[in-house]
DNA sequence: CTGAATCCGCTATGATACTG
DNA sequence: CAGTATCATAGCGGATTCAG
């Protein structure tokens, strides 16, 4: 994912979209496959544990699980406690932050619910229009 | 990028969300890196040719940018024309289908303008939390 | 239970050269 | 100009193993 914003007519030497523009960075990571899955999950849910993640987002390896909460928290959409007992429980939730992503997102996955029928359909029509 | 959209608490065998749900199929693309900044870009203006989108999008090779144009075509995002003259001349833009997705896509890249400050302080706060 | 660490194949991406 | 073809490479992401 990435910016799709104001981009001037003069492009700057510094280009804003290509590397080096934080924003970028964001979005690229909260487009990737599955931090929106996370971020969907735990926004829907108040708060879930690491297996009940894993479980839900089916098929989502450990690595890649761990790796995408510590990004989402790194960048201060999740929130990660830990509680001491035996065995640990550790349990994720949206922070106020992460909170204000919800809309956003939202609004692209009800595009793509609302409209993947005419994608679908101009595929098979661009693939009968091709293949021959 | 994937759909955030409603899943249900009894996880069906057939995971939506996993393979085989074509809305994942097309949030991904159009949430990959350049799929974006050449929706953008066709967004903001009318029309563009290759090597003017090349330019503007800064840095994407050209292998890229066909691969993107090429799919955004087939999902119906984007037009491409031809225009036979010498040299010859193509031009994209972007369908009906394609401006209906405008929206959705500015209201995740505005969020990121908006909170990208937020974002890179709770990096910077992780990280030095982190690193000792 | 939660996750860190490792190995590793595969794909995506990029640089380059060539074509109509 | 607008691509296609080829090759090289980095990193994603999966499987497995180990640890607190």
């Amino acid at each position: 994912m990435a910016t799709v914003g104001e981009v001037s007519e003069s492009t700057p030497s510094w280009d804003p979209y290509t590397r080096g523009c934080p924003s970028r960075d964001v979005l690229d990571q909260i487009g990737s496959k599955w931090a929106v899955l996370v971020m969907g999950e735990l926004g829907r849910h108040g708060a879930r544990r690491f297996t009940q993640l894993r479980q839900q987002l089916g098929g989502i390896s450990e690595k890649m699980l761990t790796q995408t909460l510590r990004t989402l928290e790194r960048d201060g959409l999740i929130l990660r406690t830990v509680y001491p007992e035996a065995p640990i429980r550790v349990e994720y939730e949206l922070t106020p932050l992460g909170q204000t992503l919800r809309g956003p997102l939202k609004a692209l996955t009800e595009w793509s619910t609302q409209h993947i029928e005419e994608v679908v359909d101009a595929r098979k029509k661009y693939d009968e229009r091709t293949e021959k």
